[in-house]
RNA sequence: CGGGGCAUAGCGCAGUCCGGUUAGCGUGCCUGCUUUGGGAGCAGGAGGCCCCAGGUUCGAAUCCUGGUGCCCCGACCA
């Protein structure tokens, strides 16, 4: 059989779109620019929600939900905020249907039309910040630390399944401060979870830093930001922490007692991480045979496959080791479909990129050895059975360290540093551009007249980006530090 | 919103230009036999509102008119 992912030197984007539906983790759906999540793909979501909200409510967050649609007048209360969304949101109008006089079939009752248009929330700082109203009147009552797990709806011109679409899963966090200092305080911590999560957990590097004013958050003072690098050289932001100072509570009135009866208007924070992270996880790590998942997020992390085909014996040994694994709490699965051989099933579980792969045939049960296979490096070594899943366990870590450490030098192989704009144009036209530190002069004006030129963006300013005097690539006017420029999803 | 493409079996497609048997191929599915350490072989079988609505015609998947939907590329954006 032909190979089922077109290679990625061949086409990216394809090679991208074959793994989403060859590797069952999504399709598109009968609406445009919205996918339906298929079980296995749901699954490893499932893993990253498990995982993030462990985090956050160690960080002392609680789950609270707030509704799918907010009133169009909130929407307008804060005057950068619906500049921001208000091209990409989808409205209800009416609240009922009815059968078309002519029996053509259901349409819009005209009759029921919504007094006041309803918006799909494209996010909830407003309907959240519109409830928090009533819930802070103290310094007491703060800080409100408050996560939702939610859809949301932005009505996307171009929609590519898990990196943008029409409709996506995501949490929203939305705290509360009684001071900047807290608030701050919070956008760095979350933006350090997101950090955490993404280089621990999905073996993906980021870059900590800070949007320039051009790139903020819609209503925000401050957006921090994770960005990685992609294997096609360009940047995916993977997660947000904005530090909205008192915007929001501004616009929707949030005041509290302080400590001297003083009235002061509450400082807030949001950050989200989405379905996209799935997109990210897909272009960091998988390869020209398909998906390759990090074992901390794998749905299977290890699979057994009876060699040549399911029998007594090996049915008896497989479900030995399926105890003894679980026992270790690694999710493991027994391949015993009999109708499929070996083959197939191999290049089907690299295609879904389980971690380990276990062949266990006759020979082996003679010999007392078992074939381990690594999908990070697609290595196989026969190894005894005897203290096999100590060895898998331990082969579990090292694949989660080498998927990291093989992007970080993918990462660092294109991250560049150049001090002039043909320099900057040279690497930008490369098939692999990458990273590029330059100097830039801190003007919006600069940003977008570099973006018209090459599609470049700031991606961020680096949290610790060091001082160094410089001259901006494009202006030649001083800088006093570089910025991080990439072609982005 | 521009440019392109597609809509026929679960999935992937051919057939459409130039109308004419019972609409076909690959794959998947069901049955049986054989095979079995990297995507098995043979035989038999089931499976179709050919996107929708009109029209032309003795006859429409195919021609005409009008719709609808999705995908890809670009602009915009997480």
């Amino acid at each position: 059989m032909a190979s089922a992912v077109t290679p990625r030197n061949e086409d990216y984007s394809q090679w991208y779109l074959d793994i989403v539906k060859n590797a069952n983790l999504a399709s598109n759906s009968a609406v445009r620019g919205c996918m339906v999540i298929k079980p296995y793909g749901f699954g490893i979501w499932e893993r990253m929600q498990r995982q993030l909200d462990d985090m956050f409510k160690e960080t002392g967050h609680q789950n609270a939900y707030f509704p799918l649609f907010i009133p169009k007048s909130f929407l307008s209360k804060e005057a950068a905020h619906v500049e921001g969304f208000a091209k990409e949101c989808a409205v209800v109008t009416h609240y009922r249907l009815m059968n078309a006089p002519d029996g053509s079939g259901v349409i819009v009752d005209p009759e029921a039309k919504l007094e006041e248009e309803l918006i799909v929330r494209p996010t909830s700082e407003t309907i959240i910040w519109n409830t928090y109203r009533d819930w802070v009147t103290s310094y007491r009552d703060l800080p409100l630390l408050i996560n939702q797990w939610a859809n949301v709806v932005r009505w996307e011109m171009r929609t590519r399944l898990f990196l943008r679409t029409a409709e996506f899963l995501w949490q929203e966090g939305h705290t509360a401060h009684a001071t900047a200092e807290e608030a701050q305080a919070e956008t760095l911590q979350m933006q350090e979870v997101y950090a955490t999560f993404a280089e621990e957990y999905m073996a993906m590097p980021v870059i900590r830093g800070y949007k320039t004013e051009n790139e903020r958050f819609a209503g925000a003072d401050n957006t921090y930001t994770i960005e990685a690098l992609m294997q096609d050289g360009k940047a995916l932001q993977a997660g947000t922490s904005h530090n909205l100072g008192q915007n929001f509570a501004k616009a929707f009135d949030v005041k509290f007692a302080n400590k001297d009866n003083q009235e002061e208007y509450v400082y807030a924070t949001s950050w989200g991480v989405s379905t996209r992270l799935i997109g990210g996880l897909i272009m960091t790590h998988s390869d020209d045979e398909g998906l390759v998942l990090p074992p901390r997020l794998a749905p299977i992390q290890v699979v057994i496959i009876p060699i040549p085909k399911p029998n007594e014996a090996l049915d008896a040994k497989a479900a030995e080791l399926l105890a003894a694994f679980k026992a270790r709490g690694v999710r493991v699965s027994y391949d015993s479909d009999d109708t499929k051989r070996p083959g197939f099933k191999f290049a089907e579980n690299e295609l879904k990129g389980i971690p380990v792969r276990l062949g266990l045939g006759s020979r082996d049960l003679e010999n007392g050895t078992i074939e381990v296979a690594r999908r990070d490096n697609k290595t196989k070594e026969s190894q005894p059975l005897e203290g096999i899943v100590d060895h898998v366990v331990s082969l579990l870590d090292d694949i989660q360290n080498n998927l990291f450490q093989r992007a970080l030098d993918f990462r660092t192989a294109h991250t560049h540093h150049v001090d002039t704009f043909e320099e900057f144009e040279a690497i930008l036209n490369r098939d692999i551009p990458g990273f590029i530190y330059a100097h830039w002069d801190g003007t919006t004006e600069t940003e977008l007249k570099i973006k018209e030129m090459t599609k470049a963006t700031i991606r961020c300013i680096p949290n610790d980006a060091p001082e160094e005097a410089g001259k901006c690539i494009l202006t030649g006017k001083p800088s006093h530090r570089r910025v991080i420029f990439a072609k982005a999803y």
